[in-house]
DNA sequence: AACTTTCGCTGAACCGTATCAGCGACATGA
DNA sequence: TCATGTCGCTGATACGGTTCAGCGAAAGTT
């Protein structure tokens, strides 16, 4: 009881491998005749391609890697990658394409996972988040000529295309809304610092308070997860000035900051504002919920599966701009107390 | 500048294809001499197994598959995914295993990709997750013969090998945990009534509140999401006469019940003790910080790997207990109120 | 009617590895 | 001394597809 092959095929319609090859792949070389009887034979016998083989043959491995580069404890609680790769999935099932996932804890790490599923011909190419400045992944990736796109700002991707969407905009939004409910020291609880985005939303930050009429803009970098939002939040709310809002770079931080904000019976949003980011369920879930920017995460990963499979299939390249983020008005926001 | 072959090593080493395969797979056949010369050649030219040539041997696939069955959003939410994957990576990578990964809305969605996965020679085996009672999964992947192991309660998984950790064991702990702080009417906003492991806590809960003088154990089911689970609460806390008590069967949950206790001026703990299940960092972020059973979910990814792997490699079977889950006492539990 | 083109198909080569039968050289045992 | 292994290696083949050159027949062209 092996599996069907297209010799089976071949033999039980009278003809050759290679009629049945053309017929089950759309290839011309048959009769449309020929191709039916043939299309009929191995839907019965339950066919099914062996990837090994067609890949053997020069073809495509049929899977696209991605590789995620943080500690287990800290995925877990972060939403956007399960998001991120369900939406990846979306569009890579509509191509009956795989994805090959790995967790690894460093940069070098990584680099070794593509570099070993490049070279055993696992992956077609591959997408490449958390971009770093100076990301050592990007010359690598160029090297080895896979087909590759990032998800971040294209200004440190090299040669390879990225899918973003405009955090700059979206921050500026943030903050003009804060402003304009007359927050004058408005501080912001970072991400890593070695991120780009990171970066790039540092400098914004700054600018943009600048230009906004809000005089004191503190930030503070963290890892991401509560406890350091939590740290930040109290050391912020402890200081002699206090914000009078926080935007946080992500979720599960705003929240942390929300309950170290009531354990100082502060109360929110009366005497201290909250902007979340990556709006989750959780935003939705605490009292008060969280004012949020959120974004269509699955589309994004969607939209990079794409661009990549484009990329893979006709060496089509291009920076694309993905979906909008924008900002979410809950009730952990108010005007700025008097 | 193409990849390396066993044929570009064998033509530098003066030796035949058939040796340099035996060389570089441990296998006998070449002197020890000769198979130093060789492995020096290929780390040298910087050579690399071609996976699809490799399979296509006979041998493995070298990956195996995961097929999660929720709704994108939810998945997001639920850090138990990401860790368990994780888990599952750090023992797959030692094996130089890869992971393919699935998001797909259905069961039937679910078993295709199974069919589809094993047709094509993709992986050499699965790890099925969300076992629910007669789960139609389990006859498929056994008529496929395809080496699988099921994380869950081996009362359901047929002939399949379970890893699952005694949930009962861990339930009696928390209701007489809390029956000894005088609890006596406590609820459960439970998960998922098809999940096996949803049923199997139901009737221990009912069973051990009984024992444990636990007069009132209503249960309430849902879909995980915190929107459910705080409807749940809201719902139990409004009745006329309301639980001191409330069992969730995740974290997000327990969150989202906390808010809605806080939302109707009830203190937590000192009105309404809370204990939320599978302890994430979520947790330890909110004010008070939640009692939770705990259990180390990335362990148990591993454990199912190497079940797994153990499976693939040897055929030796049976179901393994993996790692115990605990009570974690935090602030959101205390005595009843008189 | 002779020539060219197109169609539908065949047969063989090829992808990179694993594996098996076999072969000479040498060691071992009776 | 001869039969018997064992060692280290070779050469061939298999795995299941893709792809290419080529071939006979039919159709079209002049």
């Amino acid at each position: 009881m092996k599996r069907p092959t297209i010799a089976d095929i071949a033999k039980r319609a009278g003809v050759s491998k290679g009629a049945v090859s053309y017929a089950l792949n759309g290839q011309p070389g048959v009769s449309e005749e020929t191709r039916a009887r043939i299309q009929a034979i191995a839907q019965e016998i339950g066919w099914r391609p062996n990837v090994a083989a067609r890949s053997l043959s020069g073809a495509r491995a049929d899977a696209i890697g991605l590789v995620l580069c943080r500690p287990a404890r800290f995925l877990g609680v972060e939403p956007f990658f399960m998001e991120l790769i369900s939406g990846i999935e979306g569009e890579l099932a509509a191509n009956s394409c795989a994805l090959m996932l790995q967790v690894v804890p460093s940069h070098e790490a990584e680099i070794a996972v593509y570099r070993r599923w490049w070279g055993e011909g696992r992956v077609d190419g591959a997408i490449l988040v958390d971009l770093h400045a100076d990301d050592p992944r990007i010359p690598v990736v160029e090297q080895l000529g896979m087909p590759a796109v990032v998800t971040g700002h294209p200004s440190g991707t090299g040669s390879l295309p990225a899918v973003w969407s405009d955090e700059v905009v979206v921050l500026r939004e943030v903050i003009e809304y804060l402003a304009a409910l007359g927050h004058r020291h408005i501080a912001r609880v970072a991400g890593l610092p070695a991120l780009l985005h990171t970066r790039i939303r540092d400098e914004a930050f700054a600018e943009i308070c600048a230009e906004s009429g809000v005089t004191e803009h503190p930030v503070v970098h963290t890892d991401y997860t509560g406890e350091q939002g939590a740290r930040a939040t109290r050391r912020l709310l402890s200081s002699r000035a206090r914000p009078s809002a926080i935007v946080y770079d992500n979720d599960i931080m705003a929240v942390a900051g929300l309950s170290v904000a009531q354990e100082m019976r502060l109360d929110v949003p009366t005497e201290l504002s909250i902007v979340g980011w990556d709006d989750s369920p959780l935003s939705q879930v605490v009292r008060p919920s969280l004012t949020a920017v959120t974004r269509d995460i699955p589309a994004c990963g969607a939209h990079a599966a794409q661009t990549l499979l484009r990329l893979i299939g006709s060496g089509e390249t291009g920076s694309l701009e993905g979906p909008a983020a924008r900002l979410l008005p809950r009730g952990s926001t108010a005007p700025a107390g008097m």
